[in-house]
DNA sequence: GAAAACATTCCATTATAATGTAATGTTTTC
DNA sequence: GAAAACATTACATTATAATGGAATGTTTTC
């Protein structure tokens, strides 16, 4: 199948699937002989995997290696776990931080009156911090 | 003060403070006569200002807006008030983006027996979704 | 008076993940 | 056989928020 089918099949812009390619997350796949990229099931696969994982937030580089792992029928479990545990780390520091500062912003949202009255404690707090 | 003693008192780069004045967060300074940058008491509070913004997320542009309306004396508080909560808004999606993540891949990873096996339903459910 | 520290401008690069555009070739369909 | 649809490569640009580096000028300190 052609890119352009595939693309559709996947949901995925052609641009973005040459992307994968380009930066190692889909091999080089075949070529007819007009030098058009020929795709199969395995690589519709592997495409879908790799939209899943950005789904979940997985990095580019974090995708190549699980798709490492995913091909190494003999990997250990635990080496996938600890690629997901890193990534649910990273998600909670993230979360953390995020909600830090909607604590904060909340907090002082809450004491500001919102009426046409100048005094403010959202600028009152950026101000004098 | 020079760039420098400002970039010391307030934390950042003196690069950065240069940048923050060619996207426009900061006023351009007096200049001494040999073109050093020359910054007052103001300055600084409008430096100060600016990174406890950024350290709640805003963006330059948000920034930009906020400062806006912390020099004009007459705002209404409802106008500050407003940013926040689109701000806070956007937090919260990006928040509950990150927790769904988290939320499918602490479950995966659950279920994941975490030795030496091969199966394992993190890679499972990335493969076929 | 020379070195160290500090300043300037301008241009490029970092990270991340794509997307846009140009110039060109191919296949399908009417 | 011409238009539409699809493909290719190469290069540039987007967004965001800085940071790095080169070439050069100034001020302070020994």
């Amino acid at each position: 199948m052609q890119i352009g089918q595939l693309s559709k099949r996947a949901g995925v812009p052609a641009k973005t699937i040459r992307y994968y390619e380009q930066v190692g997350l889909l091999p080089r796949p075949a070529r007819h002989e007009n030098g058009y990229r020929d795709y199969g099931k395995q690589d519709e696969e592997t495409l879908r995997f790799v939209v899943r994982a950005r789904g979940l937030g997985f990095s580019i580089r974090d995708i190549a290696d699980l798709l490492t792992l995913w091909h190494d029928r003999n990997r250990a479990s635990a080496e996938v776990k600890r690629l997901a545990k890193d990534h649910i780390a990273e998600l909670e520091a993230r979360i953390r931080d995020l909600e830090a500062m909607r604590r904060t912003l909340t907090d002082l949202a809450e004491r500001c009156h919102g009426d046409d009255r100048p005094d403010c404690p959202i600028i009152e707090n950026l101000a004098a911090g």
